[in-house]
RNA sequence: GGAGAGGUGUCUGAGUGGUCGAAAGAGCACGCCUGGAAAGUGUGUAUACAUCACAAGUGUAUCGAGGGUUCGAAUCCCUCCCUCUCCGCCA
């Protein structure tokens, strides 16, 4: 969520920002000013009004214990009026801000200098690009394949008990599953996250707090007889531990990472492309968040995104670094890296890791403050990542590696495994 | 799920209608004391909004949340949420 105070002293800049990030509704910003005016008018009559108020029920107070009844309802009398002025222009003001959240809410994050203008992802920027493309053998498979070939992964099982998009992993299927997460894990502990194990339903204060709620509402699996959200992500939970916190300054940089599943409806995607492994309602990540001073926090983006390509380097995965333009960019973010890998048997990029600089668009609407170097409370800057999301992952791996003796197991993930092939 | 108790500032904890944004202690910060430290001692120590120079000052709101009674509520009433204890169920 923006700041008020920010739209009001930007105006213009708000609005070409939001242009780059290819937003509509730009009335929104004059409507937010004026009722900001109007609930600053409001306020002050309702402040004024209750300052009256409360110097004559400390009057009437004092007169009583002096024993001048008579005066003290004399002022009594007069109470009415300002008690229905107050009634009056205190439903007035929490309807003007109703209105006025309602409003912001629906702005969203403005995007970075850096951020390219554009619509599609076609125009998103690639910044980098790092590893071999692997020439695969005749006759090389696509990944879900692969998983039956080798009985690692049973999507039919998955639908027989759930629904489609719940696979079930088998075997070595599941070893890898769970040697990727601690590989993952530990790396992220390496770089100086603290880890957490978190809820995977939420509540709906964490939904608003990170910004899914009430924009991505639908994405979300919800359980309605207890009013919680399963989690799309690790940073719900993580990022709302810090709701309403106010941090000392020590305590920046936060640096948490998390393991979950996490759990996404994506109504409406099916076909080829989101074949195997390539689209789940419930997969397997690794994220990091970031609490950091604003002055830091593009560094820190920075260093997350060099630290998701040392995963993906470590694997042996070939991959890119694509920044992502003004209309690709998701709702909260500032500015986006994501990082895809080369799925040599599909002959195309997926997306295994988004890196986000959310600025303070999170801890406004999260309340995350923290003390500044002059004692005052700010908005610190929020960022988070996936480091990494499992199932592509998978799938380049099996595809990538697959040779005639079978699948070989890169050699950083054996430790885990405890398998170098899969065959 | 049933019965009971309770939710106050960073923490402990007082406060049952007015002088309470809230005693006291602890913690923390700064200072004095000390060769240094402990002890001792002094001062300070919530957040948000408005006014305003995002200063000082002032006003308003906030004692789990929301509503009500009252001239006046942390204190009384109602609803909800949460925590604890006992019982039930259970990995």
């Amino acid at each position: 969520m923006l700041q008020v105070s920010y739209i009001r002293d930007n105006r213009e800049q708000v609005l070409e920002r939001l242009a780059v990030k290819n937003f509509k509704q730009t009335d929104l910003v004059d409507e937010v000013i004026k009722l900001d005016d109007n609930r600053r008018q409001t306020q002050n009559r309702l402040d004024n009004v209750s300052a009256e108020a409360n110097a004559a029920a400390k009057q009437v107070g004092e007169l009583m214990r002096s024993g001048k009844k008579e005066e003290a309802e004399v002022i009594k009398a007069k109470s009415g009026s300002w008690k229905e002025e107050i009634k009056q222009l205190g439903d007035e003001l929490s309807q003007i801000e109703a209105e006025l959240q309602q409003k912001i809410v629906l702005l969203p994050n403005l995007p970075h200098s850096s951020v390219p203008k554009g619509i599609t992802p076609e125009e998103n920027e690639v910044i980098l690009e790092n590893g071999e493309k692997p020439n695969l053998p005749e006759g090389a498979l696509p990944h879900w394949e692969l998983a039956a070939k080798y009985n690692l992964i049973d999507f039919e099982l998955g639908v027989k008990i759930t629904g489609a998009g719940f696979p079930v992993y088998k075997g070595k299927g599941a070893k890898l599953q769970r040697a990727l997460i601690a590989f993952f894990l530990d790396e992220a502990e390496k770089a100086g996250y603290d880890e957490r194990m978190l809820p995977l339903l939420v509540n709906e204060a964490s939904g608003f707090g990170t910004g899914q709620l009430p924009d991505k509402e639908g994405q979300m699996y919800y359980v309605g007889v207890d009013n919680l959200y399963l989690i799309p992500t690790a940073e719900v939970p993580i990022t709302n531990l810090y709701r309403d916190v106010i941090l000392k300054a020590d305590e920046l940089p936060v640096m948490n990472c998390g393991y979950t599943p996490c759990f996404r409806r994506e109504a409406g995607s099916y076909g080829a492309h989101v074949r195997g492994l390539n689209r789940l309602h419930q997969f397997d990540k690794v994220e990091i968040v970031q609490v950091v001073n604003p002055e830091t926090s593009y560094d820190v983006l920075e260093q997350m995104s060099l630290h998701v390509q040392s995963l993906l380097q470590k694997l042996g995965l070939p991959y890119r670094v694509l920044r992502l333009c003004g209309g690709d960019m998701g709702f909260t973010s500032a500015l986006t890296y994501d990082m895809e890998t080369y799925s040599a048997a599909q002959g195309r990029w997926l997306e295994v890791s988004s890196v986000s600089n959310f600025e303070t668009f999170q801890s406004n609407r999260l309340k995350l403050r923290f003390r500044n170097a002059e004692g005052k409370t700010q908005l610190p800057h929020t960022l988070n990542g996936s480091a990494l999301a499992l199932p592509r992952i998978v799938a380049t791996l099996l595809e990538n590696n697959q040779t005639a003796e079978g699948i070989k197991i890169p050699e950083a993930l054996v430790p885990y495994t405890k398998f170098e092939w899969i065959n």
